[in-house]
DNA sequence: AAATAAATGTTTGCATACTAATGAAATGCG
DNA sequence: CGCATTTCATTAGTATGCAAACATTTATTT
């Protein structure tokens, strides 16, 4: 029947709104690290050692953007790279100490923001929005 | 009870991967402009001349961001802007009639946008996560 | 087995979006 | 009026993302 078009009720423009939160929350916890950041932190953390591009694929992350990621984490002395020995194309990416370090601490810093982010909403409803953005 | 950490069920992480997939979906029918330029588009087409900031504000938009995506639709000639006469401050910002055409055109994919990116979700769950997302 | 083709891993360059800090103009209040 | 505050816009710097290029390994063909 309603044969306007509302941006407002648009998911893609939801979507961005409730990103643009989440960051903002994120931020105030954890202002060392961003999000995406944090994602290939506690990925690699969970499986160790791994190259450069499978670690991408583990996030659902370009290989171009991964590249990017692992600079930043590298600039930052968070993780490290290795060739491997047994594939010249690969570099094997680790955590260092001061990154085990700081993705503990994270993981933890990481559930209050999660917390936070869904603080209007409750158990019920937080567990179907994620079975929602997963069929998205 | 369970006490681990998965990074997989987390709310931020999976926002970006819903953002991912919508992104995808809206180049594949909008290469020519971005979901943030879209928005300032139909939002401008919605109010008419505005001023530079006001226009961001109505897309909860940082006014630094709107000057980024305003130049970038200035480039593509789909905007015009001129001084506000009785504000020195102000950038008032209008559609060219390029821009209308490309707004009205972009509207009607963009309804076949949300339907693709939504597609798994029936009627009653694009409702409900519409709201949930409202919540965060 | 050598040569070629195909697949995989990484890097570079460029576009977009976002934040923090700065400057310019207008408004409000003593 | 004169000064502080607010509003608007811009600049500079960072992060994420994609397309294209390049290198190495693996598979296929002759």
């Amino acid at each position: 029947m309603t044969d306007e078009y509302r941006l407002d009720d648009q998911v893609g423009y939801k979507l961005r709104l409730a990103s643009q939160r989440h960051l903002e929350i994120f931020s105030q916890h954890l202002s060392d690290i961003t999000p995406t950041q944090f994602s290939i932190l506690a990925r690699l953390y969970e499986v160790g050692e791994t190259s450069q591009n499978q670690l991408g694929r583990l996030v659902a992350m370009d290989a171009a953007t991964t590249k990017g990621v692992i600079t930043r984490l590298l600039d930052k002395h968070l993780v490290e790279a290795r060739a491997d020995p047994n594939d010249a194309r690969r570099l094997q990416i680790s955590l260092t100490e001061a990154g085990r370090q700081l993705t503990i601490d994270a993981i933890e810093k990481a559930r209050r923001i999660t917390e936070d982010t869904v603080a209007n909403l409750n158990g019920r409803d937080v567990k179907r929005l994620l079975e929602l953005l997963d069929k998205i």
